[in-house]
DNA sequence: TTATGTGCAAACCGTTTGCGAATCA
DNA sequence: TGATTCGCAAACGGTTTGCACATAA
């Protein structure tokens, strides 16, 4: 488990109500890049009371405690996943599969280009969208 | 004007009508980012009987032509902008000032990475948020 | 003349929210 | 017990679409 979620919540002051535990729960162990929608549907495998509105709410409030990442891939919904170790998407455009990658020098170079011009850099979006080579 | 928008047109076999003149000619002068319903606004603005539906169809179309590029810079709604020169954006999260730039070694090491993993670059989007500091 | 494009209004769909009931601390 | 959270269903807002009329070619 990369944070301890639970913990992160009781000390935020926030109660652990079953459904948020639920939903903490499926939040660490994907490994993917859910939709809201997925989410519902993984935490109602383990508890179908669980509702959508609940869903957006925690996702919302965790994106907020930046302890979720949100995505938008050129689709018609978010995506979210945990805010653990830093990388970088590629999306493959024929297959929809998203590779990760990190790498140093391109971290470097974004941080250069920002302090030159006088900024902090606080967040960013990279995303490369490829093809397989033929 | 950096594309002959209507020449463009006119060889993909569209129809020159006016609505379409108008939001080709509002594009070609917009040097900023507009959303949808600011395209609509300086349409009206030139003939008031361009509608939304017109604006939504035109601008999708352009998009899938290639000639517009979609951005969704973490807003409820998207933004607009010509296929020209390529560049990135700096968003200023304080002021929401979006600032456009240009790195060649930024070009080079994005083209590096995905081709060392077997890909050809598509596409890409880069977004650097950032704050002014102190 | 006719395929294409338009304005209008309704539908769409991911997301948000008001409310009264349930629940954790 | 009381403040917080929940499920439900309605509302929201950007975007899409069906349809009858208008228009460029």
């Amino acid at each position: 488990m990369p944070h301890d979620l639970e913990k992160i919540c009781a000390e935020a002051g926030l109660k652990l109500t079953n459904p948020r535990k639920v939903i903490l729960r499926v939040l660490g162990e994907s490994k993917d890049h859910p939709s809201v929608d997925e989410i519902y549907k993984r935490a109602s495998d383990i508890d179908p009371s669980v509702s959508m509105a609940t869903v957006y709410r925690t996702v919302s409030m965790l994106h907020e405690m930046n302890i979720l990442i949100r995505h938008d891939f050129n689709e018609s919904f978010s995506r979210y996943e945990l805010n653990d170790d830093h990388h970088e998407h590629i999306i493959d455009i024929d297959t929809n599969e998203i590779i990760e990658f990190h790498n140093e020098e391109l971290e470097a170079l974004k941080e250069k280009i920002v302090n030159d011009m006088g900024y902090d850099l606080i967040d960013h979006r990279l995303e490369l969208y490829v093809r397989k080579r033929k």
